[in-house]
DNA sequence: ATGTTTTAAACCAAATCTGACCTTTGCATA
DNA sequence: TATGCAAAGGTCAGATTTGGTTTAAAACAT
């Protein structure tokens, strides 16, 4: 039994798959009319699964001819990891964030499929035992950060 | 006679002997329902007899639409994987332990050389910061628990 | 008798969903 | 031109729906 939540995100990410510039532009009020949800339903699925970190930017517009602007973050073979992403993951990641970043990595093809699995099986919460969450929350972050340093090492190798 | 514990856990091996995948997922209200006990009881079960040691792997979600999935990982006795996840580590995993564990994976052919990176600049002591030692040494253990578990079921799917 | 496993209960945390109220923008028209 | 209305979208707090953790007592085994 899916979530609504997840019904959305799954439909707009069918969305920019069509879309070979990756960008999708459409309205609030269609997606809510659609999935029969009040309006914020729709914030609350942008703010939660489509943030930077996990590869995505969201520039909105109101009033008359309004529109939400879904843009998928693409990574050059050059670019340096740690610039582009550093600031994105901050000093703390959840366990939600850091399963997006991953699968955003993966599907940059900066990361294999076999790691993002690895990855995510390693940075659980119900892994990261005994602590509280916000140390979790940054022991995630630096991970990610180390590792993303060492990828980055290991590119320009 | 045989105690409620045993009860659930055999119900939940029956449900895995079903799926040919190995993998089942249900929600912790409807077994504690259906066995007629605290929610909690499903969680004393799924920690005791549902470890990554034992084979299991176990996956939850809270919220709307949440669920508890447990897959099967199918250990075959007598391979170098099994070994590692059942003897070479312990409950705690010094950093030290921890590269000579990932160096033992990759010479075995268990994981590549650039995974071993990888796990190795995520491991550090200096990585996980804010915690005491002994915290340290058991989320890594508990971390390679989990990543060796992940590795054996992707071997068998 | 003692130690271990099991069970229950009270309390905690996370993810989702809703609704009331607010802000910005474009356009019509006084 | 000023201004008011309609048409977007935004925010936030609280309710709802799951699952998690801790602790103490009960049951069981040695």
């Amino acid at each position: 039994m899916s979530s609504l939540s997840k019904q959305i995100e799954e439909y707009i990410k069918a969305l920019l798959a069509q879309e070979t510039a990756g960008v999708v532009e459409i309205q609030r009020n269609f997606l809510s009319e659609y999935f029969n949800c009040v309006p914020s339903q729709i914030n609350y699925v942008l703010s939660t699964r489509f943030t930077p970190v996990q590869g995505y930017m969201v520039e909105t517009r109101r009033g008359g001819g309004g529109f939400v602007r879904i843009v998928s973050l693409q990574l050059d073979e050059d670019d340096d990891l740690q610039d582009a992403l550093t600031d994105a993951i901050g000093s703390q990641l959840t366990q939600n964030d850091c399963e997006g970043l991953t699968a955003y990595l993966y599907q940059q093809g900066i990361i294999t499929q076999r790691e993002m699995l690895l990855f995510n099986s390693m940075l659980k919460d119900r892994v990261l035992t005994g602590l509280e969450k916000s140390q979790r929350d940054n022991i995630r972050a630096s991970m990610m950060q180390h590792m993303l340093a060492m990828l980055n090492m290991m590119r320009h190798t």
